[in-house]
DNA sequence: TGGTTGGGTCCACACTATGAACCATGCGAT
DNA sequence: ATCGCATGGTTCATAGTGTGGACCCAACCA
């Protein structure tokens, strides 16, 4: 499950053997072997001629089945394509997957310098990036906790400048100010702006937000997106609430 | 992969354990230690109310990550939503799973005797239904030899009058026919029509069809509604190919 | 109260995954 | 032409992990 993950993370381009093998904290006659075992499966594929491993059709099903019970993406892509129009910005969907964030959706506006600092697949801790801030201060300080805790040691080995005690600090003044920015704390000059997403239970589902460089996110520009942002997830919310696919 | 298919197969409900332990060839420990497995590893979860089992969000996100290469659903949904409106009846998107098609989306219309002889996340060999046997017939000789190979023990014990002779029998008609014409072979008065949809290098992706009662598919409405799904196919088609999706 | 059904777990045993070492192939440089 | 070096892929003795019959428990119903 992990190598499918990374797979996944891969991009449209695939994986290599070699990457996956760097990137997994296995040998590489194991990462062969299990991609092996996916791809009888029909979860991975592998490219004939570039020998590079691709997710398979069988994800793709499986995804649709799921769409009823998870599928944000759906409820939010309308939504996102007004932000990046009305803005000018990229707008995304991320959505959480346990103490990490992944961007699933990408939609770029019409502003001709874009940030390309989040791409759809790219995953991080929860915390790192404004969708993923939004989502982590959206926990409740339980599950915050526990989230950080778990991350600890990748944020501070991968994310220099994001360490857990930053990351509570930012924590706090994002339920403070009611959206989360990131002032190009992953990549100089690329700013955020995001706010979370809950299915009707109140279980932190994914994020709405949108990029673009720093210059573009001042005041009072910043607070203007953050109203957008905060009315269009409204809309979302009420869709997911209103397709009432979750029992539990 | 079998266990994460047989979730995926159990609709919305899901599944409880008993059903998957019936429907797999493993023992309750077993599939027990499997599901949790997966449930870790985010691909399952567990109602904890009523002990069902789901399809979880990681498959939902590897969906929507394996999209670019095989999102056919979404590029056949306006299609299928059109077709699902011209002729009153339900209409399909299926797709192809190895030997197997799987049923991905499905569209009401309009009139008001409506079968439900296939649903969302239903599995049958490839041959046994319309956009099923559609996809069959669309396959090279040597492709549709393995095919029925392998289905062959499964075809005569579950699907009575489908034998593999029989359905050679069907594949070359609707070859002549140029779509395929399911009357009632699987549920008694429920027909059906489908035609198959290929990538743009040539390999069977799926495929659109539609079902009826018996007397709405009666000459000449089943030759008007070959004709509606070939021209929605094709449209499909080149959407397909617009998106260079797939490498290889 | 007693029987039945379904969910979940234990642990001796058998089988299967593991990875250091090895082979094969493609490619750029000399 | 030939070498060197990546990168992809495979082998096989060994260590370790999954397997399933038997068992427990809770809920439900007569």
């Amino acid at each position: 499950m992990m190598l499918l993950n990374l797979v996944g993370e891969s991009g449209p381009d695939g994986a290599s053997l070699a990457e996956l093998v760097a990137a997994s904290t296995l040998e590489k006659p194991t990462v062969r072997r299990l991609l092996m075992a996916l791809i009888r499966g029909g979860l991975v594929e592998q490219d004939d001629k570039t020998r590079r491993y691709h997710l398979g059709v069988d994800c793709y099903i499986l995804g649709t089945l799921a769409t009823p019970r998870h599928g944000l993406v759906d409820m939010a892509a309308d939504a996102v394509a007004r932000l990046a129009a009305a803005s000018g910005d990229t707008a995304f969907v991320t959505m959480r997957r346990g103490s990490a964030a992944v961007c699933l959706h990408r939609e770029e506006g019409a502003y001709q310098i874009r940030t390309h600092a989040l791409t759809v697949g790219a995953q991080h801790p929860l915390g790192v990036g404004a969708g993923s801030l939004a989502m982590l201060a959206a926990l409740p300080d339980a599950e915050l906790d526990a989230v950080i805790a778990e991350n600890a040691s990748r944020l501070s080995e991968s994310y220099p400048g994001l360490e857990p005690k930053i990351l509570r600090a930012e924590v706090a003044t994002t339920r403070v100010r009611g959206y989360a920015l990131n002032a190009g704390r992953i990549v100089a000059g690329s700013w955020g702006i995001g706010v979370a997403l809950r299915w009707s239970d109140g279980t932190v589902a994914g994020a709405l937000s949108l990029a673009a460089i720093e210059s573009r996110m001042q005041p009072p520009r910043d607070a203007e997106l953050a109203a957008l942002l905060a009315s269009e997830a409204a809309t979302v919310e009420t869709r997911m609430s209103r397709g009432l696919n979750r029992a539990n």
